[in-house]
DNA sequence: CACCTAAAGACCTATATAGGACTTATATTG
DNA sequence: CAATATAAGTCCTATATAGGTCTTTAGGTG
């Protein structure tokens, strides 16, 4: 056996909602009607579904059925970050800006994850966190099949979770992160951003995000000045 | 229904691992044994297992059998850090000096997440990164439970991972981390320590693992300088 | 002795079947 | 009309069964 085939109908499922055919939120066939239409039993269709949900793509619920995993509906505590009140218990509220919204060329540090591209698109957003300090954040997407936030207006990106804005229309929910972080002077250019005296120390925090398939889709690198609040990764 | 009985069997083994009948490493009985052992299904057994595989607790390996999660069978990608070069490839070495086995009371920021103890065991370690630079940790253990550290010898950990030797010694393996961060000047004792000047700013980083069952067990401290050696988190 | 073969034992995949549990909509009833 | 009961549709759990694949060991063969 080649491949089994609870893996073949998941990366059926995957692919149909790749293309389109599944929205995010959409509902998909029963197990029952699923076993019909592919030919195979129903443990194998649960199988796959379960694989599926663990995967954080699709939602399973008790006596509604099945569905796209969606903004609305995160399967997994999708990853996340998050900055609390001292006590660890409170979560601090942040409001995002997107200040631009660029054309960059094919070089630069997002192509060793994101992979060769004729070009890419840069989403530069400050982040203020309940009114107490600045975050700066540089989100980097593969050029042609984003093209089309460039012709976005970036003030109609206030409020919204860039996060959710990419699942929703662009079928490109975050389903897995590998980070890493260090610690020195943050870059001139972003000192006066979140508003910090040049060099101070600050995080350089690197985020490699992948979709359906594995497949690397946000490179994102977060700056963020001293703070005594601390920072929640989940 | 109560508890589904695949989980009362996943939960029943764990009880066997957590009372040491089960060693880490040790192998468990085949499938069909644990079905008649247990009077259920193959079936259920497998689901059991696999649900056991998947939280870490347990290793299956193909034609061999199903095993305790050890050191030497990292179950999944067993929450570590590491630092890398800047290319992001190559890993770093990192030696580890245990500075100090203390006994410290019940009081202190741990309690909030391992519970009330009697007391607390402290372990004060020093890492030294590629012999570039250098990153302190400090690691707290409930009270009785891990009192037997309290007699040994510092010296005897030169080399050794601090997670492993708790697996191995007290079945207490690491399943899963929760993690809080926060930039800014390091405590004048940590100074020293890392090598740099007071005030410097660096990375305080707090770490909350779980172990069987979900229960609190290690609450870890670390500090670390501005360096451009990139901290990997997997 | 070295190499190949066969068998045993373990996990892995797949099917068919049955009933339970949860959610929602519909129909009944007071 | 409101509260309740019913039914339909869905996922969830469990069993029994069959054959496959992988690993290791034991034999056989040259």
């Amino acid at each position: 056996m080649t491949e089994p085939i609870y893996l073949r109908l998941a990366n059926r499922i995957v692919q149909r909602i790749e293309a389109g055919e599944l929205r995010p939120g959409a509902q998909l066939p029963s197990e029952a009607k699923l076993a019909e239409l592919e030919s195979v039993s129903l443990g194998t269709v649960q199988r796959s579904l379960n694989h599926l949900a663990e995967s954080g793509v699709l939602v399973r619920r008790h006596g509604r059925g099945t569905f796209v995993a969606s903004a609305e509906t995160p399967a997994q505590d999708l990853k996340h970050f998050r900055f609390l009140d001292q006590d660890g218990e409170t979560i601090l509220p942040v409001t995002s800006t997107l200040l631009a919204i660029e054309h960059v060329g094919p070089a630069g540090p997002w192509a060793a994850f994101l992979g060769a591209a004729p070009f890419f698109v840069l989403l530069r957003r400050l982040l203020d966190v309940n009114g107490e300090f600045k975050v700066y954040s540089e989100l980097t997407l593969a050029g042609p099949r984003f093209e089309a936030l460039l012709a976005l207006d970036p003030k109609a990106f206030d409020g919204v979770l860039i996060r959710d804005y990419l699942t929703q229309h662009f079928n490109c929910p975050t389903l897995s992160v590998e980070q890493r972080m260090t610690v020195g002077p943050l870059p001139p250019r972003v000192c006066p951003l979140v508003e910090v005296p040049r060099e101070t120390s600050g995080l350089h925090w690197e985020l490699m995000a992948r979709s359906y398939r594995d497949q690397p889709a946000i490179y994102q690198r977060v700056y963020l000045p001293p703070s005594d609040r601390p920072l929640q990764i989940i």
